[in-house]
DNA sequence: TTGGAATGTCAACGAGGCTGACTTAAATTG
DNA sequence: CAATTTAAGTCAGCCTCGTTGACATTCCAA
C-alpha cells in the first residue's frame, strides 16, 4: 500500500527503496488522479462552451486580481496568442474586465467581474469539494506528504511561480 | 508547510481542519506538478513528432501487452476515433504491432515492437527519474500519503481501472 | 526622438479531443 | 441457417487550445 519502504540503517539515515514498479504506480496514480482533478470544472465549463484554458485564466485572475497579461502569461506558461484568444472570450462573456494600467498605461490589469466571480466560485467550489474529500479520506499526514511530493515534482522555475503565489496568500 | 493541521481531540479521533486557502494550495500544487510530470516525455516525443496521446498509448500497451483496442479505450477514456488516429501512427512508425486475436478473430491484440519498447524505456525512464527525485526529496512517509490522496481524488470508475492495472502487476 | 517593451491582432497550422454515420468481419443467438 | 450483436476501423466534420510568424499600436525611457 505504501509507495516505498523506509528502512533504518543503523547509524545512517532513512533510505527509500524504490522499485520501478512502485514508481510506475505513482506515475499512473498521477495520471488517473489528474483526470478526476479536472473532471468537475470541465463539466461546468462545457455547458458554457468553455474549456480548461478559461478555467485556468479565471483561477489565476481571481488569485492575483489586477495581474497584468504578461504576468499571467508567465504563470500559465503559454503564448500570448493562446492566452489572448481565451481572454477575449472571457471579456466578451462579461466575466473578465481588462483595465488600462494607471502607472504604466501599456499594461492591462485583469479583474473578474461579478459574473466572473460567481463562475469562479462555482468552479473552485467543485474542485475544492473533491480535494476536501481526498484529503479527508487520506488523512492529515497523507496531506502533508502529498504536498511535499508535488512540490518536489515541479520544474524549478514553476516552483518559483508556485511559491510566489502561495506566499502572497 | 503542511496542507492541513492534525488536531487531537481528547477522546476523539484526528480531525483535519481544511481552510479554503489550504485546499487551493493543494489545487495549485496539483496543476503545477502535473506540468512537471509531463514535461520530460513531452520533450522526447516532440522530437519524434508525437505527443502525449502517443505516450499514453505506449505506456498502457507496455503495461498490459496483448490488450485489445476496446480495453485500451476503457483505460484511456477516449473515443475509438481518437485512439485510432494515434494507434495508426504508432503502427506506421513500427512502434506497435496489431495482431488478430486467435480466439476471437475480431479482436486486435496490441504489442510494442522492439523499437516501441526502446522508446517506452526512454520515456518511462525520464518520467521515473522525476518521480524518483520527488520521492527522495519528500521522504518515505510523504510517498505513502501522496499515493493515498491521489487515489482518493480519482473518479470511482477510474479508480477501478487503476486498481485492476495495479493488481495485475 | 528614437529604440525597445508591452500588448494586441491576423493568419495559419497541428494535435488531439469530440459526434455521427458507415463498413467489414466475426461471433453469438434465436 | 438467418439475424443480431460486437470489435474494429474509417470518413467527414467540428472544437479547443496549443504553436509560429508577422505586424500595428502605444508608450516609456535613454
Amino acid at each position: 500500500m505504501t509507495g516505498g519502504r523506509a528502512v533504518q540503517i543503523p547509524g545512517g539515515g532513512d533510505l527509500l527503496f524504490l522499485t520501478d514498479e512502485q514508481l510506475r504506480q505513482g506515475i499512473e496514480a498521477m495520471y488517473f488522479a489528474y483526470r478526476g482533478f479536472t473532471a468537475d470544472p470541465d463539466m461546468i465549463l462545457a455547458d458554457l462552451g468553455m474549456g480548461r484554458a478559461h478555467h485556468r485564466a479565471i483561477h489565476f485572475i481571481n488569485r492575483a486580481p489586477g495581474t497584468t497579461v504578461n504576468n499571467l502569461l508567465s504563470i500559465l506558461g503559454v503564448t500570448k496568442q493562446s492566452l489572448n484568444r481565451v481572454l477575449r472570450a472571457l471579456v466578451e462573456e462579461g466575466l473578465v474586465e481588462s483595465r488600462v494600467g494607471s502607472i504604466d498605461r501599456r499594461e492591462r490589469h485583469l479583474h473578474l467581474t461579478e459574473a466572473g466571480q460567481d463562475l469562479e466560485a462555482r468552479l473552485s467550489e467543485a474542485q475544492r469539494a473533491r480535494m476536501r474529500k481526498a484529503y479527508r479520506d487520506a488523512g492529515p499526514e497523507a496531506v502533508a506528504g502529498f504536498r511535499r511530493v508535488l512540490e518536489a515534482m515541479m520544474n524549478a522555475d514553476t516552483h518559483r511561480v508556485y511559491s510566489t503565489l502561495k506566499d502572497r496568500a
